[in-house]
DNA sequence: ACTTTTTCGTTGACTTGTCAACTAATTTGA
DNA sequence: TCAAATTAGTTGACAAGTCAACGAAAAAGT
């Protein structure tokens, strides 16, 4: 194996470990992983379920596609999820007064009752994650990630 | 809807901007689709063979379980992929000669001339990436994701 | 008013990821 | 030396994610 061919950022021993993009998949999956199980075992609902419970808030009222913008869900998984969490009782459901195709969601009160005992234990995860960063670490990830998302989005790599 | 109840941290217009896991995870989900598209339109190879192609190397020649140490792949979903790379003519398999239960795997011809013209292309994607990157950024990113890693291991979140 | 286009959400088909059971080979250790 | 435990890899079953087609309602254009 010649230098020429192989280089450095992705040699024999660790050819993985430097590469962002690499990095932030092996990290994202043992988070997600993480959240899952927590979830699971506390609360009893899957990790999408928590997601969409944020994305509808305690006392809010959203619609389908609302969900949709912050959460970027697929419109099919989420349609499927809701439909989940209504027949476990944790989203009510009823028609739109001026747009008779969408339906107005919130949650119900077992659904509220889940996401009070939910919430702080997950804001706990929260510190505790961010427990171990610096302040310059902190602002430095949000930040880069920012600009990675708008890498993200372009279809040519020209430096 | 009380301040108590759900605080700035969540707050209606952005509930999961500022959540460190969320950002990660949409910004992983971006990066991947733009990885899976570019080898896909550039080589015809899945975004799995490609991770797979990188942890054996083009001249180097691995275990099955040598790839899972360093990509941390499922096994199953590894068998099925190095089943289809072989099938594809990009992989090959000899037989271990100590240990009867794995198989020596190398590149082809065909999976290294694949590699060599992929490899350029991708850190020159790489290098797009981070171009955005101050030098702190790119640090921060970097030791961030390792205390990260190491704290999606915790089961328990004390602070 | 009425056709065309867009938006909303559902559904089916398919791919990918995950988990657990299983066979076979090897190592451990009584 | 021989049973038990570990490791390698395959396979099946299932969950989650992705994509595209579809019908119904609303909005836009004529």
């Amino acid at each position: 194996m010649t230098i020429a061919k192989y280089p450095s950022e992705f040699n024999d021993d660790a050819p993985l470990q430097d590469v962002l993009t690499w990095r932030l998949h092996i990290v994202h999956s043992k988070l997600n992983v993480q959240a899952a199980r927590f979830l699971e075992e506390n609360s009893g609902i899957p990790l999408a379920y928590w997601r969409i419970m944020l994305a509808i808030g305690p006392s809010g009222s959203t619609t389908h596609s609302g969900i949709r913008r912050t959460t970027m869900m697929d419109k099919g998984q989420l349609s499927r999820c809701l439909k989940g969490m209504v027949e476990d009782g944790l989203v009510a459901t009823r028609g739109d007064d001026t747009d008779q195709r969408q339906q107005r969601l919130s949650l119900t009160a077992k659904g509220r009752r889940i996401f009070g005992k939910t919430l702080p234990k997950m804001r706990q995860r929260q510190r505790f994650l961010m427990a171990g960063l610096s302040k310059t670490e902190t602002k430095s990830i949000f930040s880069a990630l920012e600009k990675l998302e708008l890498a993200a989005e372009a279809r040519v790599f020209s430096v």
